[in-house]
DNA sequence: TACTACAAAAGAATGTTTTTCCGCAATCCG
DNA sequence: CGGATTGCGGAAAAACATTCTTTTGTAGTA
């Protein structure tokens, strides 16, 4: 049930790299290549690794913007939030989206085009929605870090 | 050089679930392996992959807390930006960090077990750097979407 | 039409990796 | 001690990725 050293160095190599053969990753451990495949199928199947993806290089594929919006919801409506979540879930434009504490409800992590783009979808999808009633904009001006990795320690 | 609709049918396999086959997205898309296999190459070649990692499970690993800050920086100091810069990349529970634009100048996504490890957090490590002026914590009390995939259209 | 050139894809052969199976050693416990 | 469990290594089998060769389709040109 609970991790050992060992699966958390697996963890940590597969955060990195989830292209590391078993041989490698056995390697860097210094293990044979069965225990390795044992402890990946184990985490993968007591839900420690949610799933394997590929991260795209967003210039690219000209999606040069990142803004994080900070949103205040109407609290008269009854199923605001319900309605507000379900919205937020089905935009491609918004890669994060939390309620938080603090003066303002929800933080949005939005990445598009550019600042036309934005426009667009600050104008006719967020601010369309019945439930929003106030939505302050920061326009990422360089991004320092990002990662995917949480330590593991 | 440019992507055709193919491409872009392959992206977003990726992006969804990077341990796909090529013979599974063969089959999606309605080709044989081979031009799935060359495509791939070339996307990673091109830099429009980026890497392949694999995501984890915050709450089984014991990470339960998401803070976003709000940072401002002391712009005294000339080397202030850098000297931050450097510091947050060597943090593990920084995972996000980008320059804004409004009224504060740094936005961070912090990543932690609970309240006292934010404290830790916040005391010892952030609020330790030099240039740091002012701090502002948001707590993530409810996470409605997390998503490391981009609209590839 | 016939020929060439080129690009993209299919099919087959080869090499690599994953997966499964079996056995061994250490540990725990009644 | 005896039996069960756990973690590991080695080897064979299966699945997969990679490379090479051939085919197909398209466009340009005489």
């Amino acid at each position: 049930m609970a991790l050992d050293s060992t699966d958390r160095r697996i963890l940590e190599l597969l955060q990195e790299n989830s292209q590391f053969t078993m041989k490698e990753i056995a390697n860097q451990i210094n293990l044979s290549v069965t225990p390795v495949h044992d402890r990946i199928r184990k985490l993968e199947r007591e839900g420690y690794i949610d799933k394997y993806v590929c991260l795209l290089n967003r210039r690219k594929l000209g999606k040069s913007l990142i803004v994080y919006c900070n949103i205040t919801l109407d609290k008269q409506k009854r199923e605001s939030f319900e309605d507000f979540n379900q919205a937020i879930v089905n935009m491609s434009e918004v890669l994060e989206c939390s309620v938080v504490s603090g003066n303002f409800d929800y933080m949005l992590k939005v990445v598009v085009e550019d600042g036309e783009a934005y426009n667009q979808f600050y104008q006719h999808k967020l601010s369309a929605l019945k439930s929003v009633l106030h939505i302050s904009s920061y326009f990422v001006i360089s991004e320092i870090k990002y990662s995917t990795g949480i330590s593991v320690r």
